[in-house]
Order: structure tokens, then C-alpha cells, then sequence
DNA sequence: CCCCAGGCAGTTA
DNA sequence: TAACTGCCTGGG
């Protein structure tokens, strides 16, 4: 039994209604870089797709609302999505006693956790974030799943689509990927759905390999590099103790501790000594208040 | 008009 | 292996 299974769960219309859920902010998840498939509504809620289903989310005080889904969906799917079993109150203490900077940023971000998303569209979605920016990456996504994935259903008068598995995508010719604004990166997605059927990839399985060997593995495909395989362990491979670097993580390292141009391999192995197995929800925080804050800009 | 955005691959030295 | 360079696209 996990955490979540200690707190009220009310169960109806619909809807999962959780009392007392603690270290979640929608507002942190959803806009701390992670994810490209979650939108703010205009109630303040925000609406996404994962694993073929289309969520609702919304917080209220100390409650939060899950809807358009039910108990058991919400179970065998949302709950690992949103890592509710994980205590992230444990996390951020242990945290911030190693430092100010991190426990300012964590103070910041309080509310966010690591998702724990799709390989394969993680590993596409960041081959796109490659010299991108963020509602860019979300306009292509959408693209792409609006075009080439399945009909999933309509909520609050919009259609919703899955994104396109490899297969799908692999059929597609370059110029079909182009045309949902993906730019020079429309050959490396086909690269990758290509690879990912003729070598026969099982991308689920990479995530019981060593943080090593997967990240070995992912750094196979063209357009995924150091940065972009790192984030693909952290957002979904469970391999919380990466560090992608970014330019963001570089300019607040550099802003805080380094005071001078730093390479990214010496960023990366500073932030892993500092914050060791919780490298990657330090970067997540870190990333969160350095973007929101424009720090070291 | 120029600049840059959550990097990468390809080329040089 | 480090240092460079060009890159689709589109909003500021």
C-alpha cells in the first residue's frame, strides 16, 4: 500500500478527489519543463493526454481533483504518472539542507513532481526540444498526434489524440513529420521510429537496465545527445539520479557557484556529487525557479 | 530587420 | 576531445 492509500479518496460522477495530497502543485508539474501534452484552461485547471487517456486536473485548497476518469484508471495509470507513492516531503528536506540555492528553489517549486511519462513519445518529444523552445515543442506534439494518432474522444468541446507509436510514425515519409513544424528534426524522428522497429527496441524495457546502459542505448539514436538522453532517463526511465543539463541548469549553476563559463560536463558532475541520488528532482527545481525567475539571464 | 530558443551532428585541428 | 558552425521555425 502507498502513501496515496492513507489519504481520502472519494470516487464519483467521473472524478477522484484526494484530501490532503501534499507537495502537488499543477501550476509546478505541468510548467516545470517536463511535459508538452498538458494545458491551462481557463479555470485554472489543466487538461492532457498520457497512456491513451485525457485527464483533467485542478487543486483547491488541499484538495486535489482528478477528472474524467475512474478509481481504476486511476490506480493502475495516474497514480505511478504523478509518482503519488513517492514522498516528496522526504525528498525536499533532505534537499534543502545541502544548500540555500537549492532550498530557495525548492521553496519556489514546491508543488512539482517528476512525471513518469511515455518512452516513446518523451524520446521523440525531446528530439524536438533540440535548439527549441517550449510552446513551440507543444505545437508540434500536438501536430503530430492531431495528424498521425488515434481519435481518443472529445472533452469540454475539444478532440483529443494519442501520440503516434513507432510504427505509425516509421510509415510516415519526411515530409508528412515536417509538416507539423519539426524543422531539420523531421529525419531524425523518422531515424528513431525506424530504428525503434527494425532493431526491434522495446523502449518499456530499457527502463530495467542501469541508468548507464540506457543512457548508452538512447545516445545510439541521431539527434539525441547528451542533454536530450538525460532527460529522457529522468522523464521516463525512473533514472531520477540523471542530470540533463541544460541551458537553463547551466546559466543558474553558473549564476550561483561557478561565477564563470562552465562546460556541461563539469556542471553535470558537480550537481551529482552536491545532490546524488536526487540529482534529478534537484534539477527539476533548479530548472523551475531559474525559468520562471530568468536567473543568470 | 535581427535575435534567440531546454542541442545536435558534422567537420576541423 | 575540444572548438566551431549551421540548422527549421516563429515570436519578440
Amino acid at each position: 500500500m502507498g502513501a496515496v492509500n492513507a489519504l481520502e479518496i472519494i470516487d464519483k460522477n467521473g472524478k477522484v478527489i484526494i484530501r490532503g495530497l501534499r507537495d502537488f502543485e499543477p501550476k509546478h508539474i505541468f510548467e516545470c519543463g517536463q511535459c508538452f501534452r498538458w494545458n491551462l484552461e481557463d479555470d485554472g485547471s489543466y487538461t492532457g493526454v498520457a497512456y491513451d487517456r485525457v485527464l483533467n486536473v485542478r487543486k483547491d485548497g488541499d484538495t486535489v481533483i482528478f477528472d474524467n476518469v475512474n478509481i481504476e484508471d486511476f490506480n493502475n495509470i495516474w497514480v505511478g504518472y504523478f509518482d503519488l507513492n513517492n514522498d516528496y516531503g522526504k525528498i525536499k528536506h533532505d534537499l534543502a539542507g545541502r544548500d540555500e540555492v537549492i532550498k530557495d528553489a525548492i521553496n519556489f517549486g514546491h508543488g512539482i513532481r517528476i512525471l513518469r511519462q511515455e518512452p516513446w513519445e518523451i524520446l521523440i518529444s525531446f528530439i524536438i526540444s533540440a535548439n527549441n523552445a517550449i510552446p513551440r515543442i507543444k505545437k508540434s506534439v500536438e501536430r503530430l498526434s492531431k495528424n498521425f494518432g488515434q481519435y481518443l474522444g472529445r472533452y469540454r468541446g475539444k478532440d483529443f489524440y494519442n501520440f503516434p507509436n513507432a510504427e505509425e510514425i516509421s510509415r510516415l515519409s519526411e515530409e508528412q513529420i515536417e509538416s507539423c513544424s519539426v524543422g531539420f528534426r523531421a529525419k531524425y524522428i523518422l531515424g528513431a521510429a525506424r530504428k525503434v522497429i527494425d532493431e526491434n527496441i522495446f523502449l518499456e524495457q530499457l527502463r530495467e537496465l542501469n541508468s548507464e546502459d540506457c543512457y548508452n542505448t538512447l545516445i545510439e539514436f541521431k539527434g539525441i545527445g547528451p542533454k536530450v538522453a538525460n532527460c529522457i532517463l529522468v522523464f521516463a526511465m525512473g533514472k531520477i539520479e540523471a542530470c540533463p543539463v541544460d541551458i537553463w541548469i547551466k546559466r543558474v549553476m553558473e549564476h550561483f557557484y561557478f561565477h564563470e563559463d562552465t562546460p556541461n560536463k563539469k556542471i553535470e558532475q558537480f550537481a551529482r556529487q552536491k545532490f546524488g541520488q536526487y540529482t534529478g528532482y534537484a534539477q527539476q527545481y533548479l530548472f523551475y525557479y531559474a525559468r520562471e525567475l530568468k536567473i543568470g539571464k
